[in-house]
DNA sequence: TATTGTTATACTCTATAACTATA
DNA sequence: TATAGTTATAGAGTATAACAATA
């Protein structure tokens, strides 16, 4: 039974996949118009702007974007050199790198985040009700934490032996 | 108020987002280490074994996967070259390109799917009831019919005059 | 010895524009 | 004139492995 193929999860998981890829599409080029950035670094930016101190190590900051290191390496070398975000060596761990947003990041974020909102809204939130809208952000907050509690992180890599 | 930032509507996208991300590195590993495929291929091989005939033109096999036309054009050059789709020009329009799967396209698809559905399994619906699944693809295949329908489809490059 | 992060490199994916041909 | 598809090309994203420095 463990193998059956189970029609109604996989329409599921394929009308989420595809609606993702579609809302995916539309806010990278949103992201690209309004602020001269990809999603990815839209999203770190965003993930800077929400931490703690406006601030996070590399490791942190991979984590759950699903990155490989070198990736986000390059991309933090891209917001760097823009401006957006600053590097510095962390004091609690010499080898750790700490990376934070600069006004100059979250003004853009600024510029980025209402238009944002409406694709969002536009795509997204339009055919559904405020019920759906609560339905929804509960089930994908728990397969978010589910999915975050998995060993297949963005270190996942260098973490395994073989 | 068109404009307000609503949290449980950003928190809601931001799950999704985050959620569908892990999920997409996770089978887009499996397809590749069960079928040697990219998730796109895979996705393109999916479509064309639910279709009507077991064929489409290329132009409906790019709707829906959001692909610029020559991206489509790329992959399908690859798919058959590995013999897993055939191109011809169609009967009806001859500036058409008929594309279908092969017995080896078919064949290689079974070799994914077991495996794939499980991934899906262990990741998105694990911590899901079956009243979530069921509210889950409601949602999700309202919003695709909604995002489905609209302009912005792979073609759009063209469509557009300016 | 394990971990953090960077570098160098190669490869894939995607997009733009120019092109051919059919309607 | 508009559409279907291909080509060539250039750019961005990502991953691998080897590396240096610190724990």
């Amino acid at each position: 039974m463990a193998d059956a193929l189970e029609p109604e999860q996989l329409n599921t998981y394929f009308a989420l996949m595809e609606s993702v890829s579609l809302l995916h599409h539309a806010v990278e080029q949103q992201v690209r118009e309004a602020g001269d950035l990809s999603y990815v670094q839209f999203q770190l930016l965003a993930r800077l702007a929400d931490a703690p101190e406006r601030q996070l190590t590399m490791t942190e900051l991979a984590d759950g974007v699903v990155y490989s290191r070198s990736g986000l390496t390059h991309q933090a070398g891209l917001l760097e050199k823009a401006g957006l975000i600053t590097r510095c060596p962390s004091p609690d761990d010499q080898r750790a790198t700490l990376v934070a947003i600069t006004q100059a990041g979250l003004a853009r974020l600024a510029e980025i985040l209402p238009g944002h909102i409406q694709v969002a809204r536009s795509l997204l939130f339009a055919p559904l009700s405020d019920q759906d809208l609560h339905a929804l952000g509960d089930i994908m907050a728990r397969v978010r934490d589910h999915m975050r509690a998995r060993p297949p992180r963005s270190a996942a890599t260098r973490k395994r032996r073989a």
